[in-house]
DNA sequence: GTCTATAAAATGATAGAC
DNA sequence: GTCTATCATTTTATAGAC
């Protein structure tokens, strides 16, 4: 009964590892197959090329963003509320996607078209949606009125950053580490 | 009287745009030599080996971070000014040396052994005494009992993302995104 | 200091046997 | 589905003329 892993997701999930370590064009397919126990011309049973496996790895994981903040943005909640749910939402996705996360933000600009644009569509919304939340926060006099870009990017950046140190906070749990960050982000790091 | 640029910098100057574009493999010696106005052999007159070249970038900049927090470190200001003056050396840099710091970040793991070995000692130091420097305040209550390694990357990743988005940010003056920077990550989004 | 010519190695991908 | 063998291309780097 549990569901069987293809041999073209299991290159995928080595793929992704390696892109990541490594960097997309400093991993040959010889290297690839090697990682998997196969050789390299095997690999063109199960996909058509290189760049369909960064592809695959790439889009897939930005479709997880898209999805899920659409989620949210279309929920009651307020903005403030929504706002802690994308930090949710992101922990979330960075835990459970750490090499295909890491394979996106390392290897993105590797995609070739039409797929970088797609991803860079994508990536834009993403950043837009967060961004007039801030603003609607700010109108509510939620946030303070400091300026949109500058805390856009600190909520974000420290957000795509989570995979590559999460392994440091180890003795936190997902709700932890959400709660922590909830409260760094936005309530900030000085005592009161 | 003004100083002069030899060859050599003006390929670590082109050679580091461009690297940050593309990443370092996507790079050839052709491309770098194009953008150069020469052929590709003539480089060679000027450096050893392309890895040469990316070490001269990546190293550099990272013994200014080095320096920088060294000065921080062995000054005579309690700890959270010192953290808020590690806020400004990182903006500081992040504006005057923008794509050797995209290159850093981009093509670190690229750098050959030893300067890889070198460039991960300087940027654990870094790391540790940022962390020592966050530890201090909590220590006098200057900070709040939060995850140390949570506060220390959500500072950190802010910090090592500036050089990307700094140019959103252009209403700003290089004072003033410190200012909005100290703001947005010690005192937090959230009004209170 | 730049050029042309070229070496030596690595790369993505295909053909065809089993 | 995997293999061996191979191709066409690109890569970093060197030698030597100007």
């Amino acid at each position: 009964m549990k569901s069987e892993i293809s041999r073209k997701e299991e290159i995928q999930i080595t793929a992704a590892k390696l892109f990541t370590e490594k960097g997309y064009n400093a991993v040959s397919m010889r290297d690839l197959a090697l990682a998997l126990g196969i050789k390299a011309s095997s690999l063109y049973n199960h996909i058509q090329s290189k760049q369909e496996i960064l592809s695959l790895i790439i889009i897939t994981v930005g479709e997880h963003f898209t999805e899920g903040i659409l989620e949210i943005i279309n929920s009651e909640s307020g903005p403030l509320e929504k706002l802690k749910q994308t930090i949710k939402l992101h922990v979330h996705i960075s835990l459970h996607y750490k090499d295909a996360i890491g394979c996106l933000n390392s290897n993105w600009h590797n995609l070739e078209e039409p797929d970088l644009a797609n991803l860079k569509k994508m990536r834009e919304d993403y950043e837009e949606n967060v961004r007039l939340l801030i603003r609607a926060c700010k109108k509510d006099k939620q946030l303070k009125s400091l300026n949109e870009e500058v805390m856009l990017y600190s909520v974000l950046s420290t957000l795509r950053s989570v995979y590559q140190w999460s392994n440091k906070t180890e003795g936190l749990n997902e709700e932890e580490l959400v709660a922590e960050l909830q409260e760094s982000l936005l309530e900030g790091l000085v005592e009161n």
